[in-house]
DNA sequence: ACTCATTCTCTACACTTGTAGATTTTTCGG
DNA sequence: CCGAAAAATCTACAAGTGTAGAGAATGAGT
């Protein structure tokens, strides 16, 4: 459980999305839910599904006519990993300048400010 | 001023890194500066920073003897790309689950905590 | 058993990123 | 003016990422 952090590229974060959405699944109905979307080939989404398999970000379990794939981290890790990359690359580790950041960058309603508070306040009362 | 989003490689947050401290500098300096840390000759350092220039992360003006570098994007924007980035793809572009995650993530002091209450209602402050 | 549709496998290619050596150009002190 | 030191240019290459076509395999229905 202490892998080193999740790091997901752009395609590999909508492939991955979608298996969260859908999982247990197979590539072509992956291909399908992206294909609006993105446009991409049944190649295309495969070739990153199989490396993604390589990778150990998803697992595929061959059942003689289709394969089935599954997601081999969780949306929570994956999530973990992004914040973590941005936390160590952009704000040197540092916590509270990258919540400043976050609340100084508009796109914040009152409501989401509400709403942050009471995390927070939640957060404390587990923590004591 | 609304630019595509600031994107950066690793690679690139560790030079701009620097540029942003020494600012106007040059990449022999940079290196040095930078030798340390990553290991990185002369050659390697100048490719990146030229690249930058060439996708408008960095500036340069050769004036005769050597090249003075500045940057061309803020900390800021950088920092809000990064972000933008995470909260695109690993939450879909919703704000709170986002903070949630950070949350959770352990690695956080009652003291940041503290200092991200007296954060909020900074922001409050203001937008009222 | 044969054919069609589905799915898979393999191969490929361009572009980006990380990394750097070799060689040339500049400049400064003598 | 000349040679050494510093800086710059050019070229290169492996790995990773985005993208996909061509052809092989497989299963389902007749």
């Amino acid at each position: 459980m202490p892998d080193q952090p999740v790091e997901l590229t752009e395609a590999e974060w909508a492939i991955i999305k979608a298996v969260w959405e859908h999982e247990p699944t197979t590539a072509p109905a992956i291909q399908e839910t992206l294909s609006e979307a993105t446009g991409w080939t049944y190649s295309t989404v495969r070739t990153f599904m199989d490396r993604m398999v390589a990778k150990g970000l998803l697992r595929a379990k061959k059942d003689g006519k289709s394969t089935t794939f599954t997601s081999a981290v969780t949306r929570d890790e994956a999530q973990r990993g992004e914040l973590l990359y941005a936390l160590k690359h952009a704000f040197n580790g540092a916590l509270t300048p990258m919540v400043q950041c976050l609340l100084e960058s508009q796109k914040f309603s009152d409501a989401d400010i509400a709403e942050l508070e009471s995390l927070i306040r939640a957060r404390k009362r587990r923590t004591k």
